[in-house]
DNA sequence: AACGCTTTAGTGTAGACAGCATGTC
DNA sequence: CTACACTAAAGCGTT
């Protein structure tokens, strides 16, 4: 088998293995029993450990499948290229599943199947059928196990596996402080490696010089830099013309978006630059400011940026601009990105000296401290393989900071990895998903499961976080989500009688069983926060109740009723947790957003409550055809974020159409501003375009032009078909008139 | 009055996964 | 939101 997989290895331009993958065969990666933990720097060849293994399962029996899993959409969407290109050709089907894009409705066929760990576990929470001939599951950044927000899902996912299926897993892993505890949770064998293709320098950097340290923390080279003039006085400037000069490119890791924006308008390279390189990036500017029909600030300033030689990257870009520029920084045409750590974690953009600005970052209240991990990760992506011959990472301290404290970044232990299971969030959802499946039935299995997780390997003792989940039970139980049966053989979806203190009286807590209530399944089907849900489903009566009320005393007054119930959604989707983080408000909006809300007649709370109805403006001004550069500006928002609030609105209203159907309210209205918003959320466009936009063919642009031409539905574009090829062209016109006869719509 | 330095008050804060069913400019 | 960095404006002294 290894011999035959070589060959496939070499037919695809890799002659050799590099140690840390001749070494994890060595220790028996082919051996299909076995899990792995692998622990080696990014670059390295990580991904090819993982093909490996897969090739290993799917050379032998054509009807297995190999999941590959990766923390990104965008990292998907990269090895699923890579991997068809390489192997489809060898008769292996390749597959991406992910959120908004899947390969085939049924993943039956396929070999390879590339995704996340949501999507995995939103697929087994569906119960596709296909899970049975998985024989094996890469997890590529195993270590996001840690990460607070995500974390949880994928040891939930990892505990499945482990537990229910019968595969080989292979963990991927950046370097971490102990993974021997995450390889005996995983009952795999570990490799630690920390070879690299490119040798890696790190350092610290002043204004004047870098000091470069060696592994043991002493400095092992003293490199000056020269001063080269700069009329804007870039600290960094020194640091990245010493670079580019030389044939190199920057990376500069910033801790916040704005000062990614300010340390790339600081840097100016264009004196630095030859006139090919000018003519160029000129080329890259125009492309830029070409996305929207009106560029916006943010456009603005990047194609400024661009044309001095750098550009900033972060999650206010749309992934039109992410792309123009990562490609032309691989391209070396840009030779500086200032980004945050969107960067650091996504595709591959390697560079000759990353440079790390800031040690820490404001969360949650606080501005605390960088972990080390992610900075070695920022630092990691020095050295491009062919290109350099060595990468340099290094940290730039200022006055404040001082030399002895930034080395232990650079050397020595690397923090551990904690579960993070016990995250509210996350947890509340999986519980009742695992009730949905029938992982959990009762009591026992509930705590068997928590048994064979990372958290209960870790912490030992598990009664902390059951009693965490006793009271996600009571509030599943209370929403009824799930009903429960208490030990008298008879499942309740409502809470026993209540004493006179409010304390539900029940049987023994360890005699109770679950059962999923359709509800239930449907809000862990639809992948939501069960809060979520609680918030949808509350809301929705408040709105009925509300268009009730008016009819008796029309107390809403001149409120188109439909524009108001389509308000209020947007407003209600809003308030869920998968809406957050919401826009700041800032001091000068208070009184229009509060004024806002009482014309509304929407309670307001604190400044949270004033939060929810700016989002819900913003998507409402979105679905009104306000024009994207007028909005961004009047909500002092980045086009990346609007696209984003754009992407979670579009789910959160089909959620909440769903959860709509199983309740049981009957309210035109609502049901038409839900069926409205589907489309004008999806396609920033207003009410009256609804019918044209419809029409396969027919988008926002299009259906605006026909609308003005007097065009409104399709019984106009039949009887003015030629005023509808005169307005689009004749090619587009025929292809309309085509859809609309074979969709049978017409009945002539 | 123009300039430059220091103090102070105000402001804003990283990223990105998930449903479902097909084709915007 | 238990901190912090950045910035614009204000304060103050000098030429």
């Amino acid at each position: 088998m290894l011999q035959k997989i070589l060959k496939i290895l070499e037919e695809n331009g890799i002659k050799e293995l590099r140690p840390p993958q001749k070494k994890v065969l060595e220790k028996g990666l082919l051996d299909k029993k076995k899990n792995f933990l692998i622990s080696i720097p990014t670059a390295s060849g990580k991904t090819l450990i993982g093909e490996i293994t897969l090739l290993n399962h799917i050379l032998e029996d054509r009807n297995k499948k190999g999941l590959f899993i990766v923390p990104l959409k965008a990292l998907a969407s990269e090895k699923y290229e890579e991997f068809k290109k390489k192997y489809e050709k060898y008769g292996i089907k390749v597959a991406l599943s992910i959120g908004d894009y899947d390969e085939e409705e049924n993943l039956e066929g396929y070999n390879i199947i590339i995704t996340t760990a949501e999507k995995l576990d939103s697929l087994i929470r569906h119960k596709v059928k296909w899970i049975k001939d998985v024989s094996v599951v890469v997890i590529d950044e195993i270590h996001l196990i840690g990460d607070v927000e995500r974390g949880g899902t994928l040891e939930v996912l990892i505990t499945k596996l482990k537990s229910k299926y019968n595969v080989q897993i292979v963990g991927l892993s950046a370097t971490i402080g102990n993974p021997e505890e995450l390889a005996r949770w995983l009952e795999a064998e570990l490799v630690v490696d920390d070879w690299r293709p490119v040798k890696l320098k790190k350092g610290v950097g002043y204004k004047d010089k870098i000091l470069f340290i060696g592994e043991d923390g002493e400095v092992v080279e003293e490199y000056p830099l020269k001063i080269y003039n700069n009329s804007r006085r870039s600290e960094l400037f020194n640091l990245v013309v010493d670079c580019v000069l030389d044939g190199g490119s920057v990376l500069i890791f910033c801790n916040s978006k704005k000062s990614a924006v300010n340390e790339s308008r600081k840097l100016d390279l264009k004196k630095y630059l030859s006139r090919e390189e000018l003519k160029e990036l000129k080329r890259i500017k125009e492309e830029i400011l070409s996305i929207f029909d009106k560029p916006t600030e943010i456009c603005k300033t990047l194609a400024e940026c661009v044309g001095r030689g750098v550009a900033f990257h972060h999650a206010g870009l749309t992934y039109e601009h992410r792309r123009i520029v990562e490609g032309a920084f691989r391209r070396r045409i840009i030779k500086v990105i200032c980004c945050t750590p969107t960067l650091s974690m996504g595709v591959n953009v390697p560079c000759r000296r990353a440079i790390v600005k800031d040690l820490k970052r404001y969360w949650k209240g606080k501005t605390v401290p960088i972990p080390k991990m992610e900075i070695l990760q920022c630092i990691g992506r020095a050295g491009r393989p062919n290109l350099d011959p060595y990468g340099e990472g290094i940290i730039y301290v200022n006055e404040r900071m001082n030399v002895k404290d930034v080395k232990d970044y650079l050397v020595g232990p690397v923090e551990s990895i904690y579960s993070k299971l016990s995250y509210p969030r996350i947890l509340r959802s999986h519980i009742l998903s695992l009730i949905a499946l029938e992982d959990v039935k009762d009591r026992e299995s509930l705590e068997n499961f928590i048994r064979s997780t990372l958290y209960a390997h870790q912490y030992g003792n598990i009664s902390k976080i059951l009693e965490d989940i006793e009271e996600i039970i009571r509030f599943l139980e209370f929403s009824r989500f799930i009903s429960v049966d208490y030990g008298d053989g008879r499942y309740r979806v409502k809470m026993l009688t209540l004493d006179g203190n409010g304390i539900s009286i029940r049987g023994d807590k360890d005699k109770e069983k679950y059962k999923i209530t359709p509800l239930g399944r449907r809000i862990s089907e639809l992948y939501i926060d069960p809060l979520s849900g609680k918030v949808i489903i509350g809301e929705l009566k408040k709105l009925n109740k509300k268009l009730r009320m008016n009819e008796k005393t029309g107390y809403l007054g001149n409120w188109d009723l439909l524009d108001y119930s389509t308000f209020y959604i947007l407003y209600l989707i809003s308030k869920t947790s998968e809406m957050l983080p919401l826009p700041w408000i800032r001091s000068c909006e208070e009184n229009f957003f509060f004024y806002e809300a009482v014309r509304r007649d929407i309670d307001i709370d604190d400044i949270e409550s004033l939060k929810y109805i700016k989002n819900a403006m913003i998507l409402y001004d979105w679905i009104n055809e306000v024009p994207e550069d007028e909005l961004l500006e009047k909500y002092n928002i980045e086009p990346g974020i609007l696209r984003y609030k754009v992407e979670q609105a579009k789910w959160l209203v089909y959620a909440t159409g769903e959860l709509y159907k199983i309740l049981n309210i009957k309210n035109r209205v609502i049901s038409q501003a839900l069926e409205g918003l589907k489309i004008r959320i999806e396609y920033g466009a207003s009410k009256e375009l609804i019918d044209l936009l419809k029409i396969k063919h027919i988008g926002r642009t299009r259906a605006r032009k026909l609308y003005n031409a007097g065009i409104k539905n399709i019984q106009d574009i039949v009887d003015n078909y030629q005023k509808v090829r005169s307005i689009l062209g004749d090619k587009i016109a025929k292809k309309i008139l085509q859809e609309l006869m074979s969709s049978d719509v017409i009945t002539e």
